[in-house]
DNA sequence: CATCTATTGTGACTCCGGTCACGTCAAATT
DNA sequence: AATTTGACGTGACCGGAGTCACAATAGATG
């Protein structure tokens, strides 16, 4: 399906592009919609390509050895994924799953490496977002460190609320993932995160809105037992 | 202390620039020497220098809320850390611990931005070293998926031999991390550590050899270990 | 509407790694 | 040489999360 430019300017990383950039993007990029649990990107493929979420949520997924699950990162509307291979040639190192409903633009790869080479501010922007990433990982592999569990999952949902966008003392998820996509962020099974979630619960702390909302009702003290002040 | 332009270009990621950017880093250059546990980057802080390490190792280090330390990466001769002050104005996210007595050499963050942007073949080279780090850290995580914990030490003792070089049948770490370094890394405990190493001593897979060298004797058993194809 | 499937909810039991409390040992420091 | 320090080694105990099994929904699908 073609790809306007001013489909592509409402990506963050695009959106300071100049227009000729754009344009010159534009034919190369294309429209892609899939269905829960659909591959978007696979791991170990040499992608050409890398994704724009347009809308729906998408989870960078890879698999121990005896066929495990660990979750990797979140994509959420407007970020992107696959970006390595705009800087090397070598695959990509973990698959990235719909987790809900989703449609991506796709921009080849090529294209857009030389726009990033041509305008030095571009590749500032790629490069900026990269070192992002490594800041998320980091801090993601930080919240695995915590013994306490429950802890360790409200931190998970503070961190999903910030990477949405949080208001004054509530906040939303749209499209929010599942116990078991929660879980294998944080190295729990699905129950244990089910028994938080429920524990949270009644304690009015969040709350489901129909089928994919969840609504943080009290983010003071979701904080709270994220930073381990008060004992779940 | 002077740094010449000899002793950058003998670091892997500078090793590709000519002549004259050496030059011209030079002078933005001094080394330094740091003891056990000394902090050779400041989590929070926004550095102003890339870290290239000359002898030694170092470890990326992380603090959970509640005071617990999360091991994120080591850093073996040749490699470099810090990296992140490239791309950005953030701070600098994790600590930066020397595990050994380490000898260092910084390059101010400006200059070296400078040759990066002006000569493009450097900002790939940079860029790819960032994509690469991306990729260890899936793996590390990925590592900690697992849920047989000997496996897990395996899989890091494994690590750790590819990161310093692997030869037939056998390899040798210098400057071995201590148990809860390794522990950190794992998000075990220290005696957990030490109980599957007394294992693999006891299997000859592995053999200490004086204060700084570890040898692995077998290093087939202890991939079998690491992949799951037996236990331990 | 009926059926099927995926997600969520919940209890019981087990086990294994954390914690604690030591002891040992080697290396650095005085 | 004596002392101190930090790393390594090891046992006993216990708690808590994984696992298993199953029920109850809720969404999809025909």
């Amino acid at each position: 399906m073609q790809v306007t430019p001013e489909l592509l300017s409402r990506f963050t990383l695009l959106k300071p592009l100049p227009r000729e950039a754009l344009e010159h993007l534009a034919p190369h990029a294309a429209l892609a919609r899939y269905g829960r649990r659909a591959v978007v990107l696979e791991a170990g493929a040499r992608e050409d390509r890398i994704c724009f979420l347009f809308e729906g949520r998408l989870q960078g997924v890879g698999f121990t050895i005896d066929g495990r699950e660990v979750g990797l990162y979140f994509v959420e509307p407007g970020d992107f994924c696959g970006e390595l291979a705009l800087f090397d040639d070598n695959p990509q190192p973990e698959f990235v799953i719909a987790t809900t409903a989703a449609s991506v633009v796709f921009v080849a790869r090529n294209p857009l490496r030389e726009v990033m080479l041509q305008n030095s501010s571009v590749s500032n922007v790629v490069g900026r977002k990269l070192a992002e990433r490594v800041r998320q990982m980091t801090v993601q592999r930080t919240l695995l460190g915590l013994s306490n569990v429950p802890q360790r999952v409200c931190g998970q949902l503070y961190l999903l609320i910030n990477e949405a966008r949080r208001k004054d003392d509530s906040g939303e998820i749209v499209n929010p993932p599942t116990h078991k996509e929660i879980a294998i962020m944080l190295n729990l099974s699905r129950e244990t995160v089910t028994r938080v979630f429920q524990a949270l619960q009644s304690r009015r702390i969040i709350r489901r809105d129909g089928p994919g909302r969840l609504i943080v009702a009290d983010l003071a003290s979701l904080r709270h037992f994220a930073e381990g002040e008060e004992e779940l």
